[in-house]
DNA sequence: GCCGTTTTCGGCCCGACTGTTTTCAGTCG
């Protein structure tokens, strides 16, 4: 029984509870014990064992008294009676948009309505709108909110988000009533998947910038608009929120936006407790209601004696504690990464040649590109046969000499095979400058196969980096079974470098292996798996991923200056 | 359901917008 899955319960169980119609603070009280466990350190069982559960802020007796029962039997009385009276299926359709806890209860009290396709008849069928708080736009609004479930399945990659913002935001630049703009929630936070956008506004005209907006070119369908607040669906169906704001609140309302909700529940807090009240609006005087500041994020954060907290670590995960003690550590960016090493080219399964790709590094800034082909055995990605690997080295050297500021590496991503031997042998190894290993193959091996799978690829000589560890694809292929802390601790005795893949859709190491791996003090190395010049820039969503995972320059091998690298990677040759 | 340097009872974070209503509950972030 894991933390997630006892966090999972709680959430199910405040969510059926509100549904039932249970007070907001009881279902609030689960919600924020699910949150302290989810960012628990140790494993929640080794707390019911030594009868610590309560020592956790949120944890009383009640809630205790339940995670006990169900990690002790895997089951729990209390959740099997609240399902018969409240279904489970129902949890799917609070999920839709315009449907909340309260409507989910009627619906289901008054017509017996517990699955989506039932609530997709009934609204058809048009018996919603005689249903007291109910008509006929919340019928409609309701049979769109399923369809855009279905069309859309959530969320969005970052980088789609990311391209999407920066589009609109140089659209509402245009407008001179636009007095400042930034994004704003998970999307400044840089979540690795993205609910919608958030846009935030600094201006004294907010109907001239609403209607500017409802007027871009992307616009599919206005879901609401006010004066302060609208809401637009983009052609390809992401949603975007606006909020335009005075500029005096600016900054208050940015910290707000930002959220995260759980982080900003404890910033409040904060705030009360120092006399103030925080809103969107500003630091106000918890008495007088008196203004107090809110044009600048920062200055909120100072008043409340605490370090500048970064977008990226604010997820109520242990950040505010560090700041309290200014301990919040200046975190890696994308200005310190001298070169990416992770690129494939037309020796393998790449586009382009090494020529182009040298020069779209080299204008990049970079001070070296390391160009990674597959090894012989990935036939499917045109794995470079040994025989050929001689040539790429001499049009390497021989490009090289066209540069004094850059370098190009003649690197390998070489295959792990099923048994753990590696795809080229030794002396081939030797060859390339450095070695990046890597499962492409038989991915469903079961933990105990794939750990040692990995952990003895990663004795050979001659490695350096381990590419995109766990092996997910975003919303479409799960992490390898593996013994996550096995591997890093092997890793890090052989002083091989973790890869944090910055392809939009792997994003491998994610931030919560990069915060464990960080306290076990491993090394990464971000790198983007280019297949062509435009994945380059990717490199931006692998160091804000790193940053979430709490990383620092020098947690980071590609921060390193090209001699130092050169010693770094030459020391195992 | 949880919590306490005012409290073991009475608070608990807050505001905008919509749709269904004639003054506000529900949803959302």
């Amino acid at each position: 029984m894991n933390n997630q899955e006892v966090a999972d319960l709680l959430n199910k169980i405040a969510n059926l509870m509100d549904i039932q119609g249970e007070t907001f603070f009881k279902t609030r009280a689960y919600r924020m014990a699910a949150q302290q466990i989810e960012v628990l350190e140790e494993p929640i069982e080794q707390l019911v064992k030594e009868q610590r559960l309560q020592d956790i802020q949120g944890i009383g007796t009640a809630i205790a008294k339940k995670i006990e029962e169900y990690t002790t039997t895997g089951h729990l009385t209390f959740y099997n009676k609240l399902t018969k009276e409240i279904p489970e299926s129902l949890l799917d359709l609070l999920n839709i948009q315009s449907l909340g806890p309260k409507k989910v209860g009627t619906l289901f009290h008054k017509l017996g309505i517990t699955t989506i396709s039932e609530l997709r008849n009934a609204c058809t069928q048009g018996k919603l709108r005689h249903l007291e708080g109910f008509g006929e736009i919340t019928e409609r609004n309701i049979l769109r909110g399923i369809t855009l479930k279905e069309k859309t399945s959530g969320r969005s990659l970052l980088h789609n988000a990311y391209a999407d913002s920066t589009e609109c935001i140089t659209h509402l630049r245009k407008n001179p009533a636009v007095k400042k703009i930034s994004i704003a929630g998970s999307l400044r936070r840089m979540k690795e998947t993205i609910g919608d956008i958030d846009i935030l506004v600094a201006s004294n005209q907010p109907e001239k910038v609403m209607d500017h907006f409802t007027h871009y070119d992307h616009v599919e369908r206005i879901l609401l608009k006010g004066p302060t607040k609208t809401s637009v669906l983009l052609d390809d169906n992401i949603q975007v929120d606006l909020r335009v704001i005075e500029p005096k609140s600016y900054g208050a309302a940015l910290q707000y936006f930002t959220g995260s909700k759980e982080h900003n529940v404890q910033l409040r807090s904060i705030a009360i407790k120092k006399g103030y009240k925080l809103n969107e609006y500003g630091l106000f005087n918890k008495n007088t209601n008196a203004y107090i500041s809110g044009k600048h994020e920062t200055d909120i954060y100072q008043l409340l004696d605490l370090q500048y907290i970064p977008p990226e670590l604010r997820e109520n995960a242990g950040e505010i504690e560090l700041a309290q003690h200014q301990k919040i550590p200046k975190l890696v960016d994308l200005k310190d990464i001298n070169g990416d090493l992770h690129v494939h080219s037309q020796y393998s399964d790449g586009n382009e040649t090494i020529t182009t790709l040298a020069d779209a590094a080299h204008k990049q800034g970079y001070q070296y590109l390391g160009v990674t082909d597959h090894s012989q055995s990935l036939v499917i990605a045109n794995g470079l046969p040994k025989d050929k690997i001689e040539k790429k080295l001499q049009e390497i050297q021989k490009i090289n000499k066209k540069y004094d500021d850059f370098h190009i590496l003649c690197g390998t991503e070489c295959d792990i095979k099923t048994d753990g031997t590696l795809d080229y042998p030794k002396n081939i190894l030797k060859k390339f400058d450095f070695v990046y290993i890597g499962i492409h193959t038989a991915f469903k091996q079961n933990e105990k196969e794939m750990t040692h799978r990995i952990t003895k690829g990663l004795q050979h000589d001659y490695v350096d980096f381990l590419a995109h560890p766990t092996g997910r694809i975003i919303g479409r292929r799960n992490p390898f079974a593996i013994d996550f802390e096995q591997i890093i601790t092997t890793a890090q005795e052989r002083n091989i470098a973790l890869e944090i893949n910055a392809f939009p859709d792997r994003l491998d190491l994610s931030d919560k292996n990069i915060k464990l791996a960080k306290e076990l003090k491993a090394q990464f190395v971000i790198s983007t798996d280019s297949h062509n010049r435009s994945h380059l820039p990717f490199m931006q969503f692998g160091v804000a991923t790193a940053q979430r995972g709490g990383c620092t320059k020098k947690d980071i091998i590609n921060t390193q200056p090209l001699n130092q690298l050169k010693q770094t990677i030459g020391a195992k040759r």
